[in-house]
DNA sequence: CGCGATTTGTGCACGCCTTCACAAGCGCAT
DNA sequence: ATGCGCTTGTGAAGGCGTGCACAAATCGCG
């Protein structure tokens, strides 16, 4: 935790200061504290304490503490972190420190919204390359850049260093445009089409897909419907639950994650 | 598991008969499962095993077995599971078997974007409502759903018995949205801003950043760059951090180190 | 200069999830 | 009817992630 990282103010030095491997839970959250963190920097803090930026970030102070003490231990104790340091520093292990090219694949309903999504930009991302399978669209101008067609993707791909491609056909075509674009060597894959890619050792994929976000809160609905549809089970001790009822008008609590609850009532 | 449900072809015998309360990462992976088993069910495919189902879904083949036992086991060893049966009984406990209402506020781009997808329809889902705080959009017509402001949001809520939001609103009014749904009553929330929600208990939010998506992305891809640049670990003071490198080329565990995403096909 | 207030970093225990491995159950051929 | 092969369902073990609780460290103030 000592050992000295030359990153800091100065320089970003081109590579190598051994990044630790962070569990993946820590990594999925780092972007969240780095949202949270810019916030505080444009309110003018210049320190924050681990359980201000948790609550900012919405979740526990201890986690958060787990998760910085991961990436090498910024704070000082009795005063909290150094907002710019922390945001260097997350920005680093996150790689956001040289500028990402990504390309787009699918201009349809989705992909079209995606080219215009500032979000992007803004954090880091370049959109360098619009792709489409129909010849309608090739050529159409998003954002002032061109669609193109995807039997161009290889050559596009490597002209615009793209290392990240983002996925936004319908189903039928996605395996075909990930193999496109792993052959001309994105290592890096953000699918939104509603099925399973299939990508060689060393190819990471994330999905994101609309339709299972709904049914999981679905799942939810149905199963907090069917709850208060029943009465209650008898007998139960419902003294075995802790947080499940608490006071009715304490707090509303920010960043809990819905607690599946516990409810005993296993089988019947 | 021998607990007669009354669920099979026949009726959907309206309520109660139950839920389990299944883990929760069993119910991110059973939308998978059945888009994967509507696949088979169009193959013309009657049975499938958990092999056959786990591949098609990018799973373990014990895990699935494991998900589908806490819901009540339908297999019949040594042939399989009924597909029909399957998809009936997963579709019934993530409570598809009834129609949900979802009201999408914030037409923007990538409210646009959602408002005609297609894949929401496709799963039981309609789209009830779009809303806007820009009066310039209001009345403007989408799949023949007409835009109206927000201020009706309350109304229409209750009007159209909706039940899901989905906030497609820059940050700053995202929580002005969230408050306006929890309060008409909706309990389930779909949030694309990046930013933390913050509701009373018995709601539930599920967020999707697109941002955070690829500086997770990013992060790995980091990592791998900086893996391979390295030919060794200069040694140093990394011994005193735990896990911190481990073995740069002695990678050859294909799902061992770090969680590849959810969805990931197992290549090699 | 020392003390108390504050906040970090982390050891520890607990619970969830994953994976292996295998017994139990089922159908089919003989 | 019987045995064999296939597949499910699950006990057990291990790993990962979470949250508590506290020692260590630092600052500010008297």
């Amino acid at each position: 935790m000592s050992q000295h990282r030359p990153l800091g103010a100065s320089g970003r030095t081109a590579a190598v200061p051994a990044l630790p491997d962070l569990p993946e839970a820590t990594v999925a959250r780092l972007p969240e504290y780095l949202r949270a963190l810019h916030h505080l920097v444009e309110a003018g803090h210049d320190t924050v304490s681990s359980e201000g930026l948790a609550a900012a970030a919405g979740v526990n102070s201890a986690k958060l503490r787990k998760d910085l003490s991961h990436l090498g231990s910024y704070g000082t104790r009795g005063v909290g972190y150094d907002v710019a340091r922390l945001v260097d520093q997350i920005e680093y292990v996150l790689g956001l420190t040289q500028r990402r090219f990504v390309a787009l694949v699918g201009i349809g309903n989705l992909g079209h919204a995606l080219a215009g999504y500032a979000g992007f930009a803004s954090r880091g991302f370049r959109i360098a390359a619009l792709f489409d399978a129909d010849r309608e669209r090739v050529g159409e101008k998003i954002n002032g850049l061109a669609v193109r067609h995807v039997d161009d993707l290889p050559e596009v791909v490597a002209e615009e260093s793209i290392t990240i491609g983002v996925i936004a056909t319908p189903a039928g075509a996605a395996q075909r445009v990930t193999d496109l674009l792993v052959d001309a060597g994105v290592t890096s894959i953000l699918n939104f089409a509603p099925c399973v890619l299939s990508v060689p050792e060393g190819v990471d994929v994330r999905k994101v897909d609309l339709a299972i976000e709904l049914q999981i809160l679905s799942f939810h609905a149905h199963r907090k419907a069917s709850l208060t549809a029943l009465p209650r089970t008898p007998g139960a001790g419902l003294a075995s639950m802790p947080s499940a009822v608490a006071a009715p008008g304490t707090n509303r609590r920010p960043g809990g994650r819905h607690r599946p609850a516990r409810t005993e009532a296993f089988g019947t």
